[in-house]
DNA sequence: TGCGATTTGATCGTGTGCGATTTAATCATC
DNA sequence: GATGATTAAATCGCACACGATCAAATCGCA
């Protein structure tokens, strides 16, 4: 048993080989990896509280508050208390962080080009890789 | 674009959810993933140098250096400097390292019934990530 | 209303990953 | 045989991930 024939090592390695190639296209942006994925989420929902998005990007607050931080720190996001829920801290866009999309909306034809694969097999294999992880996430 | 839409967070969560998976079940080995990982290299191959340990894992010496002393500190494996060529560092692994081998060996079999998935399924699903890193790879 | 249980985010410590740089050994070319 | 280029590993700094724990706010229920 080699590590190339194990599945858990082939998302391991294709994992980091993805971060491998956002990373210098995220650097002109001044933005990790992470970082972007917090900023889709954004996109997607605007002023959502650090537990939705740790919902959506599987991630513990233990992660996403000093990240959040950052990118605060950035000028992309803000973080305020929720009025109604004290507990919760809502991070909202900023102008700047709306204007973010724009400038990486290219990324992921990039990715695509880079994979060599087409658009087809590489949704065919998320949906795949999507209920491994769903699968490996029931027992939790 | 939602995270869940995307193939690079599919990769990025379901290696954290395979993680995750892992970490409890060698936590009685008293190893981390990663260090599983260079376990399996030197169990496929012992007397491995440094640079070859990086080449099977893609990681960089930066990593592997402190995870390496790391596992030489727990007994499994020694680091010697090659007789042959004195730049290398040969990572082996003694009794208690080759003895690992059996108290882990249960796992894949675990993981494989967490998933959820044949293992038709998985191995289909292995070459295609595998396919998919080494299109990302080629570009370095 | 009061008070224990739950929820939410933050904090701390450990272990990766990786870019940039350094040091030592080896190679290539003369 | 000398010496500049290359290679291998180590070191340093920064940014995740995550287990364990904590403090504050909210909820549930008598």
């Amino acid at each position: 048993m080699t590590p190339v024939e194990m599945i858990c090592f082939a998302l391991y390695s294709a994992s980091h080989a993805m971060q491998r190639t956002y990373a210098p296209l995220l650097e002109a942006a001044g933005l990790t990896y992470p970082q972007y994925l917090v900023l889709v989420a954004l996109w997607s929902e605007d002023g959502q509280s650090v537990g939705q998005i740790g919902r959506a990007l599987q991630l513990e607050s233990n992660t996403l508050t000093p990240l959040l931080k950052r990118v605060e720190g950035q000028g992309l996001i803000t973080r305020t208390r929720s009025l109604t829920d004290e507990r919760q801290v809502i991070v909202a866009l900023t102008e700047a962080g709306r204007a973010m999309q724009a400038r990486v909306a290219h990324l992921p034809a990039c990715i695509v080009e880079c994979s060599g694969m087409t658009l087809e097999a590489l949704f065919g294999l998320r949906d795949q890789v999507n209920a491994l992880r769903d699968g490996l996430g029931q027992l939790r």
